[in-house]
DNA sequence: TTTCACGATGAGACTCAATCTCAATAAGGA
DNA sequence: TCCTTATTGAGATTGAGTCTCATCGTGAAA
């Protein structure tokens, strides 16, 4: 736990108007200290393992705020259950998520994304987020 | 409602062994009827408007069917509900989400879809389905 | 046309992720 | 240190979607 990710977590919070607490710094801990896909029940579930005590509320209330902060990304998976990763000093990307072994692979493609922006403004509109996922099978050899 | 309409919800539950009952006529007329994005709860409450008598349950048991014989496609805005639209005789397109006003705009980019398929090929995979949605916000002049 | 096995339906119970409630707790400015 | 007020946690609640099972109705066979 360095000393970098605690402020850059202060001052998100001074920013917000919000106290600085340990559960908060510790469900950013969590989230911040894998580059997993996991969702909220797995990232609290790993706090606890680790011997603090933060309630679902509170993970979920501050997983809220990390998000709309930039800090972490939240993505659909389809399944029903958010899925997060950190997002910090990381660059955008998409996902491709293989349907017979589930594995989620990122990627980026710049070509892609000033496709997006093109078809968006054809229509008289700007992008200012969009969700992407392709659902892939592997190619037999 | 026209007999065309009937035969080809009939052929599709003879082929998924399904019996053919009012009840999964009426959804599917419901879905045909409108080109909207509607989620199943307005499905369902259209129906009974109209005067006809469905369950919730089966509502959603014969959009799966639909959905899974291709002709109801199935999309998620990201606010927990599914929206669902007719997708007979209906080319494959993507969906653009105005944040100001909600609307739901359709579009189809043929480079966009090759750009995909080559994305996941250069990762081993081919693409089976994808999810793709532009979050946007309208140019201001 | 009648019969009848078994698939379909409906009302409501249930699931599960996520949100809300509210009394108790603790941050942090004065 | 004090004190106001935001935060927390346990558990209740919500809401979309699924499941259960007694009853109903389709449609193949006779």
């Amino acid at each position: 736990m360095n000393g970098h990710a605690i402020q850059i977590l202060k001052e998100i919070l001074r920013k917000e108007g919000l106290r600085y607490t340990s559960q908060r710094q510790s469900v950013w801990d969590e989230i911040r200290n894998t580059h997993e896909h996991r969702d909220a029940e797995e990232i609290y579930m790993s706090i606890r393992n680790n011997g603090v005590n933060v309630s679902r509320a509170t993970v979920y209330r501050t997983i809220d705020v990390l998000v709309k902060n930039r800090l972490v990304r939240k993505m659909d998976v389809g399944d029903g259950r958010a899925r997060y990763e950190p997002r910090l000093d990381d660059q955008h990307h998409d996902h491709m998520i293989c349907e017979e072994t589930g594995d989620i692979i990122e990627f980026f493609n710049e070509e892609l994304e000033n496709l997006q922006e093109k078809i968006a403004n054809d229509h008289g509109y700007t992008v200012t987020r969009h969700v992407h996922q392709l659902f892939v099978k592997p190619i037999k050899k």
